[in-house]
DNA sequence: CAGTATCCGACCGGATACTG
DNA sequence: CAGTATCCGGTCGGATACTG
């Protein structure tokens, strides 16, 4: 048996890049604005610590899934967007997000009470 | 807007159906063998302790990934196998798996290096 | 504005022993 | 064979305060 055909390898590292919690809605928005400063992700984002945001971030842009620039002055000024890499990406989240919609309808719904809950509350 | 138009909250509920550290080892046997024994799956996968092979093939269980089926008698005997829910995502996980080796083949020769490394250890 | 520095509790993977 | 029952350590998300 040739181990080297194993295809749950790049599954596993795919799914490594995007478990983090506030992962989804980070490249949901960034998909939708194709650039964007770190305090208006963080307003959009309901409840996430700075901290958190920030790391979710790094290891993002490590993955090579997103891209920081920082143009230079004060205050500092700092944008995000999505990579080729990240884009490539699209399609596949897309299949997953229909999946979810198609097969797990209640979660989603439930999904939706909590945490879209809290967004409306956080921006109003 | 006509970016890649995924929403993130069906992404996130799948994501987290797919989180464990031996989920898509798990989901990768289970689609090429039909139905396998508990033991058979425990002994293929590399150094995972029973409890947590148990606790993954409960959530999956619990999310409708899979199927557990108890024959009775002594010594009992349950087998698992991939539900028509966990059937429909194959085509998204493939495309997760192609999409890393086409942009993190780095990342997953590494992991083969290890995980894959530890495997043949392991039935040896 | 966009970070760093601490500190903390909860959860998760894991080791080990026991059971019907 | 296929589970339970405990206990443990590390990591992750998070709250809060401080900084260039």
């Amino acid at each position: 048996m040739n181990y080297n055909q194993f295809k749950h390898c790049g599954l596993n590292v795919t799914l490594t890049m995007l478990s983090g919690k506030w992962k989804p809605i980070i490249l949901y928005h960034l998909f939708h604005n194709a650039e964007m400063r770190f305090t208006e992700l963080w307003r959009i984002i309901p409840k996430v610590a700075k901290k958190v945001l920030l790391d979710h971030l790094k290891q993002m842009e490590a993955d090579g899934l997103i891209i920081r620039e920082e143009k230079q002055g004060f205050p500092p000024e700092v944008s995000y967007r999505v990579s080729e890499k990240g884009k490539a990406l699209g399609p596949a989240l897309s299949a997953l997000e229909t999946w979810a919609n198609e097969y797990a309808a209640d979660e989603v719904a439930e999904f939706k009470k909590t945490t879209v809950g809290k967004l409306r509350q956080h921006l109003s």
